[in-house]
RNA sequence: GGCCUGUUGGAGAAGCGGCUUAACUCAUAUGCCUUUCACGCAUACAUUCAUGGGUUCGAAUCCCGUACAGGUCACCA
């Protein structure tokens, strides 16, 4: 009897802390549930969300997680949207927020709703926690109506204080049970401070017990097992905002987020989560918390840091001019290792047409595998059309690299012919990994960069004698027909050979060596350097083809006269 | 240190009690093809599934211990 009338008497001081607090509050939870009414999707639509702090540039595992939440979403004909959680604004990085968007826009990841840069869409905002703060006044006061959730004045120090003692005492270090100094501060005390100006933050009250074991599921683990909560986690930090946990909690359960899917760095702070939900009334999401990408550093794995790994910023790779697909379909080969298998099944790498799955998603970190990166470049680059691959060069060079942006940007024509060069088809030419290498390969073709590839020098043979070198590209300039296709004209280069006693073939030579100065690979690699200025170039009739006679017989001559 | 999660070749992994002499892809090596490079083709690459024990006629697959790795223990997300 004496205890009821106790409890009411607090829990009326506990409404006037609360009315003090929070004056501005006079809407209560119903009342946002009513402004914020569960989303007319069919059941199978899933609702998820990307939400990254503006604390810096784009992260490959924030892109990983992006892809991977907007692709849940767009297979089940859900609602992808995107949240910026600023609400550590210590940390955060001015006009990273729209950089965010932007870089995740270059990648074909554009969600249904949520903030976009310099926008919102959608009817469950605002989509910027800093705007949203009233919301969360409207949650942390019914709590604390309800006793649930009461001001805590300790600071740092004490709290570092009450950590040394618990580690003496090796008990499980935080704020809870008898350690919460504040826990038990009568509300007119709390009133009576916090009128009088003292600084102070909102902590939960937990009714949990370390002792107890809570299971919930994960969508990629299963069903994990794990102390519950009775921590009095922060949920409202000194400058009015929310902490991630709370904010969390609010932001996903109004607006409407069916599958939470975040990091694995969270599953162990999922029973907090799974307590405030509870406290709130609200219903509880489905998670999924992925792997992380590692790097393998002597010997060891860790994580992708920003600072020490040119690889963990997204930007890296489109400034290197990775296509945005190769990326996507590398990322996804992470994400569902069926992926790689269904791609060489249906010859197709586009990211949207493949069924993801949670169940085929690994549990462990993955080590960034660049080389597995390039061979989904490589294939990818291969399978455009030679038009594709120069509207998207184009376009690239405008932006990261001005001097090929210069050479191809007024002859589409030529460039496509070059880029045209054994394309197509089941053995397909495969040597362009990025946009970034194409320059150093096709660079020969244009003039000017001819002339500086050969300035120095040609490569030619040293054992070759210079005048058989001379006589068998004079001999080519008055003798090259570009009529020819291929095998024809090469014909004509294998008796070009013989008139310089070459042989027809390496087996011909190497049955005979003596009888010969070489083979037609020898006469190939002379007619190869005086029109490339190196070893190694694409087909060479192509070469010749592209460059046309007049430019031909240019270079040729322009070897003679280097050979003196 | 407590708690959580994981451990199949250099990388991503399939397999989840007998069909596995452990699939597939990338990487690597060698050879073939070839006018160079690239492509393509062929072959090789874990007698063994971190490790020790147990259950079983039978284990990578189930159970227990150990080791190792990652995560987490903030008024950061």
């Amino acid at each position: 009897m004496f205890q009821d009338k106790y409890l009411e008497l607090i829990m009326t001081t506990f409404k006037e802390l609360a009315d003090y607090i929070f004056p501005d509050v006079k809407e209560t939870i119903e009342d946002l549930e009513k402004k914020f009414p569960k989303r007319n999707l069919p059941r199978e639509a899933e609702v998820t969300r990307f939400a990254p702090s503006p604390t810096g540039f784009l992260h490959l595992g924030s892109l990983f997680m992006s892809l991977v939440a907007s692709k849940v979403a767009y297979d089940t004909k859900g609602v992808f949207y995107i949240r910026l959680e600023d609400t550590d604004t210590k940390r955060e990085i001015e006009g990273s927020g729209e950089e965010l968007i932007t870089q995740l826009e270059h990648f074909g990841i554009v969600p249904n709703e949520g903030y976009l840069g310099s926008k919102e869409i959608g009817n469950y905002g605002p989509y910027v926690q800093s705007k949203r703060a009233y919301f969360y006044r409207v949650c942390i006061k019914y709590l604390m109506e309800k006793g649930r959730a009461y001001p805590c004045f300790c600071s740092h120090e004490q709290i570092e204080e009450i950590r040394h003692v618990q580690e003496a005492m090796k008990v499980i270090p935080g704020y809870y049970g008898e350690y919460a100094l504040c826990r038990n501060i009568t509300p007119e005390d709390a009133l009576a401070r916090i009128k009088a100006g003292e600084k102070y933050v909102i902590r939960f009250r937990s009714e949990g017990n370390f002792d107890n074991k809570v299971i919930f599921h994960d969508l990629i683990r299963g069903d994990i097992s794990i102390a519950e909560n009775a921590l009095d986690v922060v949920i409202m930090k000194s400058d009015g905002l929310p902490t991630y946990h709370f904010a969390h909690a609010v932001d996903d359960h109004f607006m409407r987020t069916t599958t939470v899917l975040r990091g694995e760095e969270w599953i162990a702070s999922a029973p907090i989560h799974l307590e405030l939900f509870n406290a709130l009334g609200f219903e509880l999401p489905r998670y999924a918390h992925a792997p992380v990408i590692m790097k393998l550093d002597n010997g060891n794995r860790r994580k992708l840091s920003k600072r020490k790994d040119p690889e963990a910023s997204v930007q890296h790779f489109i400034e290197e001019g990775f296509p945005k697909e190769s990326l996507k379909a590398y990322l996804m080969s992470i994400a569902n290792s069926n992926f790689e298998e269904w791609t060489m099944e249906n010859h197709c790498f586009d990211i949207d047409k493949f069924k993801f799955s949670f169940d085929k998603m690994s549990l462990d970190g993955v080590l960034f595998d660049q080389d597995k990166l390039n061979y989904f470049s490589k294939e990818i680059i291969a399978s455009w059309s030679a038009e594709e691959f120069y509207e998207k060069l184009l376009a690239w060079s405008k932006e990261y690299d001005e001097v090929l942006y210069n050479h191809i940007k007024d002859d589409k024509e030529y460039v496509t012919k070059i880029l045209n060069i054994e394309r197509g088809g089941e053995k397909a030419r495969k040597d362009f990994t990025y946009f970034k290498e194409v320059y150093p390969i096709i660079g020969f073709f244009f003039e000017d960069r001819f002339l500086e590839i050969v300035k120095d020098g040609y490569p030619f043979n040293e054992a070759m004698p210079k005048d058989v070198i001379k006589a068998v590209l004079e001999d080519f300039a008055k003798n090259n027909d570009y009529s020819l296709p291929n095998d024809l004209w090469f014909n004509t280069v294998k008796e070009l050979g013989a008139r310089h006693n070459f042989a027809e073939s390496n087996k011909v030579y190497k049955q005979n060596k003596d009888a010969y100065l070489g083979h037609v690979g020898d006469v190939a690699e002379m007619i190869r350097i005086a029109l490339v200025g190196a070893k190694n170039s694409p087909n060479l009739h192509s070469v010749i083809q592209i460059l046309g006679k007049e430019e031909v017989d240019r270079r040729i001559k322009l070897a003679i006269d280097y050979l003196g």
